[in-house]
RNA sequence: CGGAGCGUAGCGCAGCCUGGUAGCGCGCUUGGUUUGGGACCAAGAUGUCGGAGGUUCGAAUCCUCUCGCUCCGACCA
């Protein structure tokens, strides 16, 4: 491709209103207009990595055996109503009506197409297993798009959905999918997690999220430094092994701490720290139950295996006009004793011995409180959030190390929740009819794009690695007037594209410092720079985009060398 | 949906408080000089000031309504 006769519309300033570095890299790098929000074109620039990351996809699916359809976007509120998704879904799905005033939705997965579809054609277990995947635009109203293909309203995704005739062929379905994502995201040249994940709203028994590591990740992960286990902040379980509650030494005593009502305040106060601090937190959940919850002072609750545990949908921080009825005191001074409402406190306390607590009186705090002599427990259970430096629950000598990643797949065993709803079922060899066992997988395919840049970026620009970057080799022509420097660019990027090799050729009437810096920004992974002063010595100049080392080559080699480059560099 | 803010040239912004000529930088067009890290000189083009209504002799500016967008909280690939 001829940059002169391509549309490239490189930006100098960043748009202001794009928040995360792969949003700026990709509007800056034209690979990306905004339409309206969370609502994007996709620039020719851009089009070339979506499409390849599509590729990676459609390669290692179908060597998983998964075969690819299409489903429409366009869907009957009929499907919707069958599964009871049409009352459930909120907001976020977006209705129409057709111009018979048939209701419509965009779909935002096709859990009730595909298995509209299967049920409709699959009637024996000898059809399966069966696993059928499509890449397609999807449209979910969110509530708040942000960070540009990160998180849109319309979006392109890869869905999967498996069936199998029972449990332990969902099973094997749902490892081999597990399989396929690994060398999706390993073959994108990304550094990931496949973390165990909370399943969610979506149902099901099991399920893992792959997460890409970058810093501006919207989920906390940690994995262990020394086993396999790696897990989603809101699931990472937490073991004491061996936990012993220490001997009471001090005196429980009243004291005053006027003014101080956070953790910090406190424990500054107090000149204690945090970690011999416990502090009550007062929620109410689904349930309208109001209970209190103890945490070690430097510790976060974790909602989610607080719900879990109470059995609720949810359990909140309760308003303030209730903490001030449960504990007598305003927020902030809540603490264990004499309180009458159900008390769970975080295993962790177990192993704690005077320690600081609230007073249930305002400006009150008491120091050298203890388990049982001055309070009563009801449940201990693992309802923290895990952070890095805690030990791994599988194996015995990991600890956990915390990331931030972004959620670029999914995998879930769902069971039989849509089947059951829609009466998708085989005969078996005995002739009976069975409800068949579904497993879905998603990877958002532009999300993986952009969390590609958020991972390979600098301060000059994207970086991509060799397999989703738009081209390969970029060829430099410093000087489009003078002769030399032309022919020399202009036979090179014949004989690459001859050899196959993704070249965009910069032909354009611009100066150096305008074709350096648009080559930074739109960061393809090898740059040929074909300038008069090398060319005298017959050298053209080589620079890797990712690790900016610059070597010189001679021009009759380079082309060559640069087609075994790219051959390396997309076999990792 | 709740809270905060913004809509002025393709992009980034000033002007608004205190009503009277629509401006700056980048980009764009033409000519010339320049050519290894976002050049310089000269000449240009470009605006329903988001929309509607109101106040006023006069509105980008004040008032009302409306639409769109962005940011902070609960969902998700």
């Amino acid at each position: 491709m001829r940059y002169s006769q391509y549309l490239l519309p490189t930006l100098k300033e960043t748009p202001a209103d794009a928040e995360v570095i792969s949003h700026q890299l990709m509007m800056r790098a034209g690979m990306i207009r905004k339409v309206a929000a969370g609502v994007y074109s996709y620039m020719p620039f851009g089009l070339r990595s979506i499409r390849k990351m599509e590729q990676i996809i459609r390669e290692e699916l179908n060597r998983a055996g998964a075969i690819e359809c299409l489903m429409p976007m366009a869907n009957p509120a009929e499907l919707w109503q069958e599964s009871g998704r049409w009352e459930k879904y909120g907001k976020e799905l977006l209705r129409f009506k057709d111009r018979k005033s048939t209701d419509f939705c965009m779909g935002p997965t096709h859990e009730e197409v595909i298995t509209d579809i299967v049920r409709n054609t699959v009637s024996s277990y000898k059809q399966l297993p069966l696993n059928l995947y499509q890449i397609q635009t999807k449209f979910r109203d969110e509530i708040r798009p942000r960070f540009g293909l990160m998180r849109g309203r319309e979006f392109i995704m890869k869905d999967a959905y498996s069936f199998d005739l029972d449990d332990e062929g969902a099973d094997t379905a749902y490892s081999k999918m597990y399989q396929a994502y690994r060398n999706i995201f390993q073959r994108c040249g990304l550094k990931f997690r496949a973390v165990e994940a909370d399943s969610g709203a979506i149902g099901g028994n099991f399920s893992h999220e792959f997460m890409v590591l970058a810093e501006s990740g919207e989920d906390g992960i940690v994995s262990c430094d020394a086993c396999e286990y790696a897990a989603n902040i809101e699931k990472a379980e937490l073991v004491y092994r061996d936990i012993k509650t220490p001997a009471a030494t001090a005196e429980l005593q009243k004291v005053d701490t006027p003014q101080h009502k956070s953790i910090e305040e406190v424990a500054a106060f107090l000149k204690v720290d945090a970690s011999q601090t416990v502090k009550t937190l007062i929620l109410q959940t689904s349930e309208d139950e109001v209970v209190a919850v103890l945490l070690r002072g430097d510790r976060e609750l974790n909602d989610i295996k607080l719900a879990n545990l109470l059995g609720v949908d949810w359990a909140l921080m309760a308003e303030d006009e209730v903490v001030k009825k449960t504990t007598g005191a305003p927020t902030g001074f809540a603490g264990p004793i004499g309180l009458k409402v159900r008390v769970i406190a975080d295993t962790e306390i177990q192993g704690m011995a005077d320690f600081v607590v609230g007073g249930n009186a305002v400006d009150v705090h008491y120091t050298g409180a203890n388990l049982v002599r001055d309070f009563e427990v009801s449940q201990f259970a693992d309802i923290r959030q895990a952070v890095g430096g805690d030990p791994c629950p599988r194996c015995d000598c990991g600890k956990f190390e915390s990331w931030r990643g972004i959620e670029v797949g999914h995998v879930f065993k769902l069971g039989t929740k849509y089947s059951e709803a829609m009466d998708a079922t085989v005969l078996d060899d005995q002739g009976k009819a069975r409800t068949l066992v579904m497993g879905c997988y998603g990877i958002g395919v532009g999300r993986t794009v952009a969390a590609a840049i958020e991972q390979n970026h600098d301060e000059n620009g994207m970086a991509l690695p060799m397999p989703l970057a738009p081209f390969q080799v970029l060829v430099s022509m410093l000087n489009p007037k003078d002769d030399e420097v032309r022919e020399a660019s202009e036979a090179l990027y014949q004989q690459l594209l001859d050899m196959g090799v993704e070249v965009l050729l910069d032909d354009r009437q611009e100066r150096p410092g305008i074709k350096f810096k648009d080559a930074d920004l739109i960061g393809i992974p090898l740059r040929l720079t074909v300038g008069a002063r090398n060319l005298k010595e017959g050298n053209v100049e080589l620079k890797v985009r990712a690790s900016g080392e610059m070597s010189m080559l001679p021009l009759a080699d380079a082309a060559k060398e640069l087609q075994r480059l790219v051959a390396v560099a997309l076999e990792n």
